[in-house]
DNA sequence: CCAAAAATTCCAACATTATCGAAATATCGA
DNA sequence: TCGATATTTCGATAATGTTGGAATTTTTGG
């Protein structure tokens, strides 16, 4: 018997926030979330950013928030999305290790180029 | 005049890359060819091991390809697939460089946590 | 050259996702 | 409470992705 509930085995998880981030909207959208720092932006000027229409950025910030990427907080009348630093962590280690496990003499070259600067 | 030639920009590269990976069979793939290393598998094990015929996974290979995660090689009548481990780094290095610009506290966390030990 | 093996391409049915206007919901200020 | 603002939900259409059997291509052994 199937349940409606959410997934949590780490495959379907990544597949979730692949998904999510596999799309140019979405894909500016959480970048530009992630430079916007923890302040976040209101979704409305995330919508005019990005020139769509409101319902449709809804749309895309629901699928974002439910595959762990980003995450909302009601201030007023104003929704504040943010991105969620941990959902991103969660997915990289997840690729990382696939990465790692069979040639772990792969993981100094990969790592070595992933610095921080740029 | 718009051509049909490939995609060239990072961000349409990324999102290639991601929605190639943002799928079950395809990323189970993927972490397959990672752990075979170099050596690579055949196209028909790959098939066979996903439980998927060869035609649907001729078409997902094609995918992972064109996304420029896997690479293939003809051996004779046997063509192999290994993991393109440089189109790996180039989109982890895109999702790493949104990470880091506006946030490089971020960073120390985030890559504290990837280490290479599964 | 021919038959078998391995893999891809083709095609068509099916399933999922994207889009956005209209309607509904939530919140505030007056 | 009313009207205005911000956002989401609904619904219907369009666009894209998935699937696998059949046909095609590539290669080898005899």
């Amino acid at each position: 018997m199937e349940s409606t509930m959410k997934e949590f085995n780490p495959q379907d998880s990544a597949v979730e926030a692949l998904s999510a981030l596999a799309h140019d909207t979405r894909l500016s959208v959480f970048r530009m979330l992630v430079k916007a720092g923890p302040e976040g932006l209101i979704a409305g000027a995330i919508a005019q950013a990005a020139n769509v229409p409101s319902s449709t950025m809804s749309h895309h910030l629901g699928i974002l928030e439910r595959a762990g990427l980003v995450e909302s907080e009601r201030e007023s009348r104003l929704i504040h999305y943010r991105a969620d630093y941990d959902g991103m962590r969660r997915l990289l280690a997840f690729l990382m290790q696939d990465c790692c496990q069979g040639a772990p003499e792969m993981c100094g070259e990969l790592l070595g180029e992933l610095n921080c600067q740029a």
